[in-house]
DNA sequence: GCGACAG
DNA sequence: ATCTTGTCGC
């Protein structure tokens, strides 16, 4: 059962926009991730023109600077404040302390561009009216996640009984064109975790939220509904809500349980299961912190990542 | 200064 | 997630 997700290339998009920014005229980080549909992508924004530089064309990141109109710290040839600075004012664009002057009447906005970002979160909104909160009898539990080598992903599915005893391993490698940001995850591992789906009959234990997350649809969620398998999220760390007693609560609603205490894992709901059955599920595969069936793929990922820079590192030297 | 977000 | 020295605990 392989399956392919379509998802925009999310790096080629920004550089694309970024390079509308006329001479002599500069935009922010935001400017750029509001062309995407989204602000919160700001950050993912400034993180991919840094460090990205191999691009598919010339792109003008010294025209990006902070929304106070700061200058940021240009990685691009020569490195460094002083030089975007220079850069800028060649350009006709006045730069003083560090900072554009007269920021609001050269900052350019006018992007012309599709609302990716948007249509992804609408496609979210649609996946978490879709999510079935019913048991589904299983014998067997997969958990899934995925480690990175730059843009090459690495996924692992280890199939485990409902006590964590392992009896099947699966991976896949693959590359991928969408950075993570933060309510996104789904649209960078999806396509990923979509080739390691096991069927209807298995429970998916995603590295990841399920409902627990600010509209509902979580990765969990999305691979559940997309591929129509059971699913449960289990992650690390919170994305959204807050603690009480053993619930996360976002909105005013349980759409978590705390799992282990200390640092505790989080729990909900992804697809055909309830919070009950998702909550047991984790406690009977749950050995030490993380469930048996997420970290053991946690572990087999890492380990072909691992193994593919044993192969570059041979490469290189050949 | 506050808030700051799965992987 | 990934980059990483020494440090803590079993």
């Amino acid at each position: 059962m392989e399956a392919r997700i379509e998802v925009p290339d999310l790096r080629y998009m920004i550089f694309a926009i970024a390079t509308q920014i006329p001479k002599g005229m500069v935009s922010t980080y935001g400017d750029i991730a509001r062309a995407l549909g989204d602000v919160r992508a700001s950050r993912a924004v400034g993180k991919i023109m840094a460090a990205d530089l191999d691009r598919p064309f010339p792109v003008p990141c010294h025209r990006v600077v902070y929304t106070d109109g700061r200058v940021g710290w240009y990685h691009g040839s020569g490195r460094g404040t002083e030089v975007q600075a220079s850069m800028l004012m060649a350009e006709g664009v006045p730069v003083g302390n560090g900072q554009v002057m007269e920021f609001a009447k050269y900052r350019f906005t006018d992007f012309v561009a599709e609302p990716v970002l948007e249509s992804l979160a609408h496609r979210q909104d649609q996946v978490a009216s879709s999510v079935i909160e019913t048991e589904t009898r299983v014998e067997a539990i997969a958990g899934i996640d995925v480690a990175y080598e730059g843009d090459r992903a690495f996924g692992a599915a280890v199939v485990t009984d409902l006590s964590g005893e392992v009896f099947e391993e699966r991976t896949v490698e693959m590359n991928v064109r969408f950075s993570y940001v933060p309510t996104y995850l789904s649209y960078r591992e999806l396509p990923v975790m979509a080739r390691l789906v096991q069927g209807p009959e298995v429970m998916h234990m995603v590295d990841g939220n399920g409902r627990l997350h600010p509209r509902r649809a979580g990765i969990a969620c999305q691979l559940g509904v997309e591929m129509d398998v059971p699913s449960i999220g289990v992650a690390k760390s919170l994305l959204c809500g807050s603690l009480d007693d053993g619930n996360v609560l976002v909105d005013g609603t349980v759409l978590g349980r705390i799992v282990g205490d200390g640092r505790p894992v989080y729990v909900s709901v992804g697809h055909r299961t309830t919070l009950e059955q998702a909550e047991r599920l984790c406690r009977g595969t749950r050995h030490v912190r993380v469930p048996e069936p997420v970290r053991r793929a946690h572990i087999l990922a890492g380990r072909l990542r691992d193994e593919f820079r044993g192969r570059q590192d041979a490469d290189s030297v050949a």
